[in-house]
DNA sequence: GTCTGGGTGTACGATAACGCACTGAAATGG
DNA sequence: CCATTTCAGTGCGTTATCGTACACCCAGAC
């Protein structure tokens, strides 16, 4: 049986599982804004000045060096957030943070979320609850990263995307991968040939298809599927009223 | 010149940086430890028992997959603490949570912890703030696992302890460094000799020495860095105290 | 229609690690 | 002191990925 992150497609998670208070509370601060792609919604060492709640979409957390290395570390889409510096009461963020895939989201300004943060406990707990399935998240990347071949790592980015869209297809090209991997983009062209070759995707010009998804969390080999639990666990997606 | 986490060896800074007011509500529930090599501090999907804060000695953070597959992805030593979980509002850790060099500390219950960063915001913006460095550690090791050559990746792990420990010697066997870093221990051991013929270390049985930091820095490219200088930023090393 | 550029397929030698296996050296413990 | 265990050094064929390069294909622009 296929495990799943089940993204309520089209209304952001986080903000729907809050409490009918909380809800209350912060939906007055939030702006409905198209998120484009490429769109920066934070940048590395400087401060974070909105927070973005996503309705549809992908959005990527990346790394840097000062040697111009990179690579993905985080990904989330409607059953997350952008910000989580905020979260944890520092201005900036160490990261860069954008769009990978078009969408829907929710804006609200660094400072009334910080207010909001401050004004409800329970607020704040569900969102440093996000925060843990993140952590986990970045971990799980960092033991992919050092452990699984390329076919695997990008099985798992490849579900990992998947929860987060509404239907099997995904705009995006091999070039884009190799940089989320921090591989050539030759070698990401090898590897979708390989899951193609096995039927579990199709790829055309600027787009992949997901044929098979049981069969790609096999080939994925256990690397798919830590902070997707943790995350039904600590967040889940009910509304907690009675 | 050298970067370094200058950590304020045999006592820990967490604490340390702890308002006055702050330190007399947590005192009273601190208990000294003696933590030895292999300790467990927590572990996967387990609810965590006790937080540890160190005065000496390190801790590592260790993700694993179903399929078995182990590796590091954080170490902390007298300028952090285990536990963040509880600070996060979750119960429970991902990952497993051991001492690699021996040393002591100060041990907490959970649940009072839980109570004292309900009673106190300050207190518990400043452990946030520390899980902020922790996430920025994890994903420049998820970067590193990605991009970089053993060599490197030894070299930043090195430093990364080394700032951590009392002095230039430490006790770590190559078994033990293919754990953390997640390859064969043979590779270890050839890594360690390239470090060895530059002049860098010098390296014993069970026994690696520090003999030219800011060599090791360079050889590190840069993949070493940024969370120490996020943490000097964040937390900083002295008393908030006027 | 042709041009142009982004996206893709493919090749090939080089390199970093791997898995495995065996040896020897150093510590530990009766 | 000798037996045992732990740790380190080394070799060798194999595999994954790299760097680089080039040709092709498709979509939109002119």
């Amino acid at each position: 049986m296929p495990k799943r992150l089940i993204c309520p497609f089209g209304q952001n998670n986080l903000l729907h599982t809050l409490s009918a208070a909380d809800r209350t509370l912060i939906e007055p601060h939030l702006q409905h804004v198209d998120m484009d792609r490429r769109m920066v919604m934070e940048g590395p060492n400087k401060p974070v000045e909105h927070i973005y709640f996503l309705k549809s979409g992908v959005g990527s957390t990346v790394a840097s060096s000062e040697s111009g290395r990179r690579i993905e570390v985080g990904l989330f889409g409607c059953e997350g957030m952008s910000g989580t510096s905020v979260v944890l009461q520092t201005a900036h963020s160490s990261f860069e943070v954008f769009m990978q895939i078009s969408g829907e989201g929710f804006a609200i300004e660094a400072d009334k979320m910080r207010g909001l943060l401050e004004q409800s406990p329970s607020m704040q707990r569900h969102l440093l609850r996000y925060v843990q399935t993140l952590m986990t998240q970045t971990s799980q990347t960092a033991l992919s990263n050092g452990q699984c071949k390329l076919e695997e790592r990008l099985a798992r980015w490849l579900l990992m995307c998947h929860d987060r869209i509404n239907g099997d297809v995904m705009e995006l090209t091999h070039e884009f991968l190799s940089v989320m991997l921090g591989v050539r983009r030759a070698g990401v062209t090898v590897a979708i040939h390989m899951l193609e070759g096995k039927g579990l995707i199709r790829a055309r010009r600027g787009e992949i298809v997901i044929l098979d998804r049981e069969g790609l969390e096999n080939d994925a080999q256990n690397s798919y599927g830590v902070p997707e639990t943790e995350y039904a666990r600590v967040i889940g997606f009910d509304r907690p009223d009675a």
